[in-house]
DNA sequence: CGCGATTTGTGCACGGCTTCACAAGCGCCT
DNA sequence: AGGCGCTTGTGAAGCCGTGCACAAATCGCG
C-alpha cells in the first residue's frame, strides 16, 4: 500500500511536514493506536531508541503481526532489521490521532465520576486539556478542581466557543444525558465521551462513545458463569492449583486469545 | 439454529429451568447482550409488555436484523406478528450473563476514580454487589462509603474468600496495578476489570477487560482530526448550519454508519 | 565486499460478523 | 374459516479483520 512514499530514496526519507488524512485507516486500527502510543511512551522513558514490532506488540497486548500490518497502514517507517524509531513513531501516531497539540475537551456533570474524571492527572499527559468544567447544580458551581473553576451549565454554548472546544464528555445522571448532549451538539461539539448508561440520538456527524462500567461487568459475568457451568461439567480439581501459581513473568510469546476485546494475553508461569 | 427448543409446542413454551451454557455464543454478540438488557428494563418501566425487533433495537441503538439474529442465538423467544415478551426476554438474558443473584464484586484502589465507582448506584440494579473496598493507603482505611468501610489490602484474601468473590474492578494508580493484579488472580478471581492504563499479564483462565478514558478520547479525536481535515477540503460553509439543527426528529432509516463502536444511532423520540 | 542474521512489510487464506432478503409463523379481522 | 398484514427467524452473500508465512530490505561482521 503505502501510503505515501514520497520520493524512493531508502534510507534519506525526507519527512515532508504534510500529513496525509488516512481517510481509509481500519477502524479497528484506530482503536489499537492509542495502546501502542502509551507503550511507546513507557518504552521511551525506560531509555529505548528503537523497537522491534516483537517488544512493542508484546508491551501493547497484541499479536506483532497485526501491529506490523496497523503500523504499515500509516505508511510505517520502520526499518527491517532494526525495528521502529520510537521517537518518530510517537511523533507519527500523535499525527495521525490529531494529538499534536492539546485538545481542548469540556466535562459536563461534576459529579462523583465527574469529579475523579476531573481530578484525572493523566489527562494533560496524554493530549488533552480539560477547558470547563460544567454542572446544572448551582450549589457546585464555583468549586474548583485542579485550579479550574465549575462553571453553570447555562454557560456551556460561549464556553464551547470561547475554547473551540469540539469534545465533550458527559458525566451526569442518565435523565439529562440527552438534554446536555443536545446543548453539546447545538453549539458545535462533534465528539461525545457518554458515560451515562443510556443511547444518545444525534446527528450523523456527530461521533459518540460510550463506556458504562455495568455494562463491562456484564461481559465478565457471562464468561464468568461460563467457567463456572463448564468447571461443574468437569471436576473442580483443577480450579485450585492453576490458580496459586499467580507468578507471573513478562511474556515475550505471541498472545492468541480469540475475540474483538483486548482481553487478557497470557504470560510465562514461571515454575 | 434454535439451540434448545424443549417441545415443539408454540405457545404453551413450558420454560425448563435449567438454562444451556452458551458455551459458542458469538462474543460480539455477549457484548450487545448487556444494552439490550438495559434497553429492556426501560421499556418494562415505561409499561411496555411487548416490544417489536425494531423497536428494541432502536432503543438499544442497533440494527434490527442484528438483534434478531443476536437473540436468535439464545434460542430467543419471539413470537412472529407480535414481537417479544419484555419479560420474558429479561429473564432469558439475565439468565445468560449469569445475573440472577447479585455478584458479589471487590474493588482495589479508593482514589478519586474508586470513590466514584464505589458511590455508583447503578450497581445493585444492574446485578452486582461491592462487597469489599480495598486500598494500600493505611488512610484510607476505615473510611465508609456507602456503608461499607475500606479494608487494607492485605485483607485482599481473606475478604475474596469470605465473600466467594471472582470479579475485581482495579482502580489503582498504574505502578500498583500488576501488583494487585496477581494478588487477585492467587486469591482465586478469574475476571477483572482493569482502570489502570497499561497491559496486565494473567494467566489464561483470566479475563480482563481494559477501560482506558484517554484512549477513548484519542480515538474520538482521530475523528474529530478527520473531520476537520476534509472539512478544510471542502468549503466550511456547511459546517454551521448542519450543526444548528440538533432538533432531532425521530427516524425509522437504518442509519448506515461504518464500524463496530457502537457509535450513535437514534431513538424514536416521543412528540 | 559479500554473507548471514534479523526484522519489516504484505499477499493470501480463513473465520467471524454484518446485512439483506425472504419464507414461515402468528394474530386479527371479516 | 380463511385471508391478510405484520414480525420473527434464518439462509446466503459480502465485508472486515486476523494471523500465517515468506520475500524484501537492512545491518554488522568477517
Amino acid at each position: 500500500m503505502s501510503h505515501q512514499r514520497n520520493g524512493n530514496q531508502p534510507g534519506t526519507s525526507v519527512r515532508r511536514s504534510t500529513m496525509p488524512d488516512f481517510p481509509d485507516l481500519p477502524e479497528a486500527t484506530i482503536a489499537r493506536l492509542p495502546e501502542y502510543l502509551r507503550a511507546l511512551h513507557h518504552l521511551a522513558e525506560a531509555g529505548h531508541e528503537t523497537i522491534s514490532s516483537e517488544g512493542l506488540a508484546a508491551a501493547a497486548g497484541v499479536n506483532s503481526a497485526k501491529l506490523r500490518k496497523d503500523l504499515s497502514h500509516l505508511g510505517s517507517y520502520g526499518t527491517r532489521g532494526v525495528g521502529y524509531d520510537i521517537e518518530l513513531l510517537i511523533e507519527q501516531i500523535q499525527s495521525v490521532l490529531g494529538l499534536t497539540e492539546h485538545r481542548a475537551v469540556a466535562l459536563v456533570g461534576v459529579g462523583n465520576l465527574g469529579h475523579a474524571l476531573a481530578g484525572y492527572a493523566g489527562f494533560g499527559s496524554r493530549g488533552f486539556r480539560i477547558a470547563a468544567l460544567l454542572d446544572a447544580d448551582t450549589r457546585r458551581v464555583g468549586e474548583e478542581i485542579n485550579g479550574l473553576p465549575v462553571r453553570h451549565i447555562d454557560e456551556l454554548e460561549a464556553l464551547v466557543a470561547e475554547h473551540a472546544i469540539s469534545i465533550a464528555v458527559i458525566a451526569t445522571p442518565v435523565h439529562a444525558a440527552q438534554q446536555v448532549a443536545d446543548r453539546l451538539v447545538a453549539a458545535g461539539v462533534t465528539s461525545i465521551l457518554n458515560f451515562a448508561p443510556c443511547v444518545l440520538a444525534v446527528p450523523d456527524n456527530v461521533d459518540v462513545r460510550k463506556v458504562d462500567l455495568a455494562i463491562e461487568l456484564q461481559i465478565l459475568s457471562f464468561h464468568e458463569h461460563r467457567k463456572a457451568s463448564s468447571a461443574n461439567g468437569r471436576a473442580a480439581l483443577e480450579s485450585v492449583p492453576t490458580v496459586t501459581t499467580a507468578k507471573v513473568a513478562a511474556a515475550k510469546l505471541p498472545s492468541g486469545k480469540k475475540a474483538s476485546a483486548p482481553s487478557t494475553i497470557r504470560a510465562v508461569i514461571t515454575p
